[in-house]
DNA sequence: GCTTCCAGTGGGAGCGCTCCCAAAGCGCCA
DNA sequence: TGGCGCTTTGGGAGCGCTCCCACTGGAAGC
């Protein structure tokens, strides 16, 4: 028997009418709900079934207060810090675990004044049962509008200078100090660090272990030279360290791209990776293993990273009171260092 | 005077009771809707702002059968494609348009079996306003589930073998065939090509476009050498292209990624870039520039290929017809060719 | 002065679901 | 045979909003 093609969509009082049950036998029989006799449960399967029955998510929502969703916040005074593919490697896992919740997935930018105000509105308004910030900066807006709001809240990395209540961070200062004992052990005594930017906490973390690596090890910690992440800034953070410092023999980089880009200077300075200056990244995405040489760099477990939000995100939403989590990083050693 | 802290969400008709109004008079105030006098207009918005209201989305969405949400469903056998930098951009500019149109954007991965019932559901249930659809693979569900459904469908680039009604793409053939006869131009005879997925509309396209601009120059095409746009892939088909055909000069591959790895290949077999080997890739993405050399590639406009995709929904969420549209491509000339 | 019109108003019926609760049915034991 | 306790059932009241519609009163038109 062929199956209708409704113009509208059918409701549950059209399948229970169907089934010849009350709304609220075909509901419970729709949860999987206890007290529904097993001969009206197979009559509702089989209404839905005859009507192309799908509930309406909305109403749903409506009643049992649940949106069903999970929003994914990226701060960030420009769009185009989503373009890291750090971030997208965070969705895979938040998706992952996610879908497993039978969540949806919202993703919020909110990199304009628009996009922070309907990030506003969404908190404000209950329109997801939870969210998930990532990449705030110092001072960042969302920082207070999380703690103002009644809504399930993870953060992805710490925001500066404060712990909140629930966040998954990875070791950055150990991953930072690690690299930079690398570079050490590897004989360099002249490491200078190019800076990811400072008025983040991952930022801040780096450099910190940075420092703490060269102080360990009797030696001067370079000033922070700041990048902002990106290829280019790490092209010219390593321009000026080349001019003012020429003898440098060794570099930490932040994060890849950076190194990617420190790698194209000290090339086109016609000097030699690693011979002449060893560089090390952070972040192990595939601008490492593109890069010439082969980056060496800190490996952080992105999609774990995401992964464990959302599980965070959904251990809070059932009322449960997760603890904070940082995840371990290590060296992933290639030729660059 | 302070804001009261509610422990609970203040309702419409909490809001019109303080204002004094009923509740119709508040809720086309807030919706700056005609028939409101001065006086009340403004008593609801003073009493807004008192109790910090925020309208309820999924009551709206209830009564208005809008879910004020569009989804970006991303294909594909396995999440990590997503990884891929260029979704990212995608979003970047599908975010902001649907930032113009008060849309939220749910992002589903529908790389799994459960991921893309998931989006079954979403689209049958109308969870959404509307659906753009990206990275189908040939007798992809998805297709079929297209036009299944009643609901506003963009696809992004064309899925192979059918034009559906509204999609935006680019100009595949024609960026591959520019970049294809830029190798020729440089004098290059032996020219090969390393294929994205055959079983993608983009990966055939890409192989049509180079096939065209070898035919056109009285030259013989390769037979397609297949990858599945990674790195790895890239050179890997490299590697055999190597072995099997020791004296290719020139070498199209179909993303730059595939690139990035026939650079490698290259580079380990002592060959040099592009002297030896000339190498054009496709999409123009970071790894375009921090390959080295630094690859010619075709240009394509991602953001603008996801800001397109999101006004088109828009637009026939707001019951237009808009047209297919064709962004153009265009060769970025830089070291590897 | 009367009708006509229309901005302004509020009541009420949805939107499609969940869930509480009263009532009914049904052994089963004393 | 009555009563107890269990599962099963369906009615109905929400959830918080939009929007239709009937109603008011004052300005405008004749």
């Amino acid at each position: 028997m062929a199956e209708a093609v409704p113009r509208r969509h059918p409701t549950l009082d059209e399948v229970a009418e169907r089934a010849g049950v009350s709304r609220s036998v075909a509901s419970r029989a729709l949860n999987n709900a206890p007290h529904v006799s097993r001969a009206k449960r197979e009559a509702v399967e089989r209404a839905v079934r005859q009507l192309g029955y799908v509930p309406n998510p909305t109403a749903r929502a409506l009643a049992t207060r649940q949106t069903g969703a999970a929003a994914l916040v990226v701060s960030g005074e420009d769009p185009s810090i989503f373009a890291d593919p750090f971030f997208a490697r965070v969705i895979v896992g938040a998706s992952a675990a996610l879908d497993e919740a039978d969540l949806h997935l919202m993703l919020c930018l909110a990199a304009s004044d628009r996009g922070r105000k309907r990030v506003e509105e969404l908190m404000r308004s209950r329109g997801a049962d939870g969210v998930m910030l990532m990449a705030l900066r110092e001072d960042d807006p969302l920082t207070r509008m999380a703690d103002e709001v009644q809504m399930p809240v993870v953060f992805g990395g710490r925001p500066v200078g404060s712990a909140p209540r629930w966040y998954v961070d990875v070791d950055n200062v150990g991953g930072a100090r690690e690299a930079t004992e690398h570079l050490i052990s590897l004989g360099r005594r002249r490491v200078a660090v190019i800076c990811g930017r400072l008025d983040t906490e991952a930022g801040r973390a780096r450099y910190r272990g940075y420092r703490d690596a060269m102080l360990g090890a009797g030696l001067d910690p370079y000033p922070p030279l700041e990048g902002d992440f990106t290829e280019r800034s790490g092209a010219a953070a390593m321009a000026a360290l080349l001019a003012g410092h020429p003898d440098v023999d060794g570099v930490f980089a932040a994060n890849d791209n950076m190194a990617a880009g420190a790698l194209r200077t000290v090339r086109q300075a016609g000097r030699r990776v690693p011979a002449d200056v060893a560089v090390v990244g952070f972040d192990d995405l595939m601008a490492a293993q593109i890069a010439d040489p082969p980056l060496t760099t800190v490996h952080q477990p992105v999609e774990a990273l995401g992964r464990e939000m959302a599980r965070m995100l959904v251990a809070l939403v059932n009322g449960q009171d997760p603890t904070p989590l940082v995840l371990p990083t290590r060296l992933a050693v290639r030729a660059s260092a």
